[in-house]
Formats: C-alpha cells, structure tokens, sequence
DNA sequence: TTGTAAGCGTTATCAG
DNA sequence: CTGATAACGCTTACAA
C-alpha cells in the first residue's frame, strides 16, 4: 500500500496557495495576505469568507515565500559552542532549551539549534550570516569562542551567561553567582554551623571564582573564621576527591559548601564512608538545583539556578528586539533561590 | 563604531545577491548558481573567476529564495512530543540531539527544534505541512501522540523508539529493550544470584513491557524462580518506593534488575536503609546508563543504550531518504551493551 | 558550456 | 477597504 511513491521532493498535490484561496473566496490574493496577517483594515464579511476558505482548503502560508517577500525568517538560532559530551553531561542545557522552548512557542518562531563545538569551517557563522535567522541566542558555561565575535554586528544578539569575550554588543542574561553562593553559604550559618569548608569550582571559570567568594563574603559577614578550602571541577569524582582532602586536612568543620550538586553529589558518600551522619554531624549545602541534589541521600539543600527561567527570558529579550522592542537593560542578572532540603 | 544602527529588520547595506555576484563576475545569473551549486558543466576558468568574485563580496546564498525556487527547505524538524518536565529529566534526550546534530553538522540541513507537550492548536503539524521542514525526525519514550499520526504522509519520517500506535509508513529505529533486559538479568545470574527481583518501568509502554519480557526470559532461560516484583515509573521517587515495597514483601531476593538508572538511584539508598549491603547481600543491575549510573555509590552495573548513535543513525536515515536513497530496513533495531560497575 | 526567462508564493506599495 | 502589480533572490527548463 504504500511506500512505492518516495515523496523525496515534491509535496503531494501541491498544498493550496494564497492564489488559490483567493480564488475560491473571490478576492484578491492581497486580501487573502491581510487577512492571513490580521490586518485590521479588511471587513469583517470578507474575513469570514476568506477564513472559511482556508480552513477548506487547509491552507499553510508558505514560509519560504513569506520569508524572501518579508526579510525575516521567522526563525532564531540557539547556539551552543560546547563540545557534544559537555553537552549531554550537563542538565542546564536541557533546562534551558526547555525555558526558551516555551517562550517560542506561542510565538510564529522556531528554534535552529546549533551545537558547534568549534567552527573550523566558519559553517556556523555563515550560515546566520545568511539571513536564515533573525537572531541568536548564544549559551556556553565557558569562553565564548571567538568564531561569534562577528555575531552581534550581523543580527539581534543575546548571550546566556556572561561571556568572557568583549561583549560588545548584545544582550547578556546571566545568574547572580556571588549572591547564590553567599546565601547558601548562610543558610550554613543560620543552621548553626561554627567552621565552615568549602568545595570549590574551578577557579579559572567566572563561575567558579564567584561563587568562591560568595562564599567568603558570607563567612566574613558572619564574624566566622573560614573552614578549610579545597578546589574542585564541577564534576563528581572531583567532589569526592575535595571531600577527602578536607577531611584528611585535620581541620575541624560542622558545615560545607559545595558549589555544584554533581560535586555534592561524589562528596556526600565520602562523608558517610568516615562514619559521619548528615545533617547531624555535618551539613551540607550544593549549588545548582541539578537532578543529582535529590539523587544524593539524604537530599540535598541547594541553590537553584533559575536555568530555564533564563533561557525564557533570553527569548524574551531576543524576540522584543526583533519585535522593535527593548525593554529590557544590557545585563540582566537573576537571583537564585535556595532550595531546602535534608542536608542542612 | 558600533552600536548606534539599531538592526532591527534589515540586513546591513543588503547583502550581495547572486545578480551581483554575477555582474562582478561577468557572467549571468545562471551561471553562478550552477557555479554555487557545483554544476559540473562549468568551465574551469569561469568557476574560478566566480569563486574569486563571491569570495570578494562575502556572498552567502539566500535560504528563503532557495527554498521558494527548489522547493526544498534544506531543514528537517526534530520532534519531541514530551512535556518539558520530562524533557529535562532525562538525559536520554540530549544525547540523542548530539548523535543526531554529529550527523547533520556536515550535511547542509539545519536542525528545528520542537518541543511538542501536546498540540492543541495543532501549530506543529500546521508548521510542519507548511513545507518548512523536508522530513521530520520523532522521538519520544511514550506513545506516539495522535497528532503525528499525519506525519509520515507528509514527509520523510524516523522514529526513535517504536511508536506505540501504528506506524503506518516511516522508518523505526529503535533499541532491543528486550534483549538489554535479558543481558543486564543474566549479569545477576552470572554474579550467583539464585532469586532475582525486578522493578519494572511502565507497563503501558512499550520499553517498560519489553525490559519486563527481558528480565522473565533471563530467569525462565536459567531454570530460576522469578522473584518479586514492583512496577516503578521511570522516576527516582518511584524507584525508591518500588524498593521498598519490594523488601516489604518478605519474598528474600539476593539480585535485583532496575528498569532504569534513575529508578535504581532512587531504590538503592533505600537498600541501605535497611541494613543491606550492595553487592554482598544485594546485587543490582540497572539500565540506560545514564549519568546517575555513576552517581549511585557504588558505581551501578547497568545496560547501555546507544541513545547518541540512534540519533545519529536516525538522521541518517533521513538525510538519506532526502537524497532519494533508502538503504536501511524499515525498523533498525540496536544493540545495547553491558556496563559492569560495582553493582553486580 | 552559457544565457534567457519564467516561475516559486508572499508581501508591500500604490492607486482606486 | 480592496485590488493590481511590482519586487524578494534563486532555480531551472529551454534556447542559443
């Protein structure tokens, strides 16, 4: 029955144009367009015919045609300059694309996701260039390459994450690090904790270094003396390896911050395997809100990155620009929130 | 320098079109969209000169134009008719999008994106038969929506997974869920396990039934007594409470298969809970290995699905059909593979 | 091998 | 409020 055809091409049966419809509602294929737009000056009898027609007809507008006729392609890019494995490993990205998913959605525009871990060939770039999108959304957790350099001066621009490259030009949205990790860092406090320790990120990312002294800021603020340090790298198996040096380090501490979950995530059984009890004997604050925080055992008290709310307001910012608009201002910051749970 | 322009509709000073191109080379229009397009009735020397000319004016061929004249969008959609939640949870998603992003990098084709949760307005299949995408790639983990039933006939399509409800036309790839489940239990018998428990996904979909035919074969196949089971949800909570109820049941079991790793993350904390040591009293396998896999302590023996090479052969698959070849089979199913970690 | 010219389906600018 | 009529930038027979 079927398979036989191999539409490869073609689309079967030609799908009805403006033409057409026009034709069957007997009027003008420029009125068929006005009242495919919405355009406020047609009269209301007409409109009626004209929808009635389409919906017969099943008629779609064509984007192609649309787009050369209008110069917009109704479309924006998501780029993301990471490697694939970066990319499957962390959960902000899915948060994000599912935050800027839904500020698209009821908009006319789709989404062009472009995961360009280099861009040797400059494809990437050209083919924005090409006018295939209005705008782009650019995410990286690191330096923004600098392949995109070029970006903002072709098109409506906005960045996830402040870049580490001169911005010049563009929108950024970016998380509050300091702040998250200074609350987090708090909530150790409120709780009691004398002797605080830290696992940080690594300290070459902004990240990292933010949150480090976020948590130093809180610990000073408190009047506390700061608990041992040790450097991570955002990963499990690093967590746990900082767990054991701080445990190893004959310091004493009653509280950690941990500044991702992934890390937490390694660190915490660590602490169990020396016969310590969480939260009792020992509390722990993460950074993230990542799947990993309600994984660990017992669950684990964190900061949550507004990650999808970020990448719904990127869209937002995106699709005011290319709407005329600019509401927003050049950097937007948002604030974490803690999220309570067992660990501290 | 930059800054005051303000792009919000048009491209900077237009960008060179193949009209201009050609006059700069000296040749018609034609010519250079035979030269772009690699005709191989060119001579050599005027594809120099035009290579030359389009390289000076940094000309980049117009999407919509080509699209509206070829008849091809030079896109395919990636559909994922999952709510955004689900979207998120499960890393299953994102390597597939970077197998199939490692496929369709090289090629000419651009990636859409569409998150799906449902359709009421029907936007995504209107877009899709706009003839904006040339073929369409669906994945989901549960029954196929009945919205996308059309699809097939539309267009070129490739499910990852197989849909629940008819194919009817479409090719089908799809992992051996069945055989996972089977490996993954034998691996418990290997380790000397005599009664062997399981949690088990969803019933009402096709994986969860599939992983449960597996693990009954297993056990049938060694001459063994099931030991008790739990339907669990494909969630670490579910997970946990399918444990317990497990344990609950004074049915002693020495092994146990997990439907899934975020199931297993969930159950295994309950296993120490009571007292039980894993793998001395308790032995575990689970399956997907996903990055919570490695986050359990200790490390979970599980099976691997090749989420990333399905996207990659999915999109294959397409590209190939758009290229008026078809040489794969109808349903390509894929091998999983056996993770041995601490577990079991 | 190269050029000419006719579309592709819309939008947008004018008149009416 | 409605209708002609140019564009939009490219592909593709058909000629030369």
């Amino acid at each position: 029955m079927t398979g036989t055809e191999g539409h490869g091409v073609d689309t079967h049966g030609s799908a009805p144009t403006l033409e057409k419809v026009a034709a069957r509602a007997g009027v003008s294929r420029a009125t068929v367009s006005r009242v495919v737009n919405g355009s406020p000056k047609v009269s209301d009898d007409i409109v009626a015919r004209v929808r009635a027609a389409i919906d017969e007809m099943g008629y779609v507008p064509n984007r192609a045609a649309r787009s050369l006729a209008s110069r917009q392609a109704h479309a924006i890019a998501l780029v993301i300059p990471e490697d694939t494995s970066r990319f499957i490993g962390d959960p902000f990205f899915a948060m994000l694309i599912a935050g800027i998913n839904e500020r698209i959605e009821d908009s006319h525009y789709v989404l062009n996701l472009m995961l360009a871990n280099d861009d040797p060939s400059g494809k990437t770039v050209r083919y924005l260039a090409g006018g295939s999108v209005d705008g782009a959304l650019v995410v990286s957790h690191h330096e923004m390459d600098a392949f995109l350099d070029a970006l903002p001066g072709l098109m409506p621009v906005v960045f996830g994450g402040r870049p580490a490259r001169s911005t010049s030009g563009g929108h950024v949205v970016d998380v509050d690090n300091f702040a998250g990790a200074r609350t987090g860092t708090e909530r150790l406090i409120e709780r009691g904790c004398k002797r605080i320790a830290t696992i940080t990120g690594p300290l070459n990312m902004p990240g990292g270094r933010d949150r480090f002294s976020g948590w130093k800021a809180a610990i000073r603020d408190a009047g506390l003396e700061q608990g041992p340090i040790a450097e991570g790298d955002f990963t499990a198996i690093g967590g746990a390896r900082a767990m054991r040096e701080l445990l190893d380090s004959s310091q004493g501490f009653d509280g950690v911050f941990i500044a991702s979950d992934l890390m937490a995530s390694g660190a915490v059984p660590v602490v169990y395997e020396r016969g310590l009890r969480i939260p009792q004997d020992l509390k722990v604050v993460g950074y993230d809100d990542s799947p990993a925080a309600t994984l660990v055992e017992p669950g684990l008290t964190t900061v949550s990155q507004p990650s999808r709310r970020m990448g719904w307001i990127m869209a937002d910012i995106l699709l005011g620009l290319l709407a005329g608009r600019d509401v927003y201002p050049n950097e937007v910051i948002l604030d974490t929130e803690l999220v309570v749970r067992e660990t501290a």
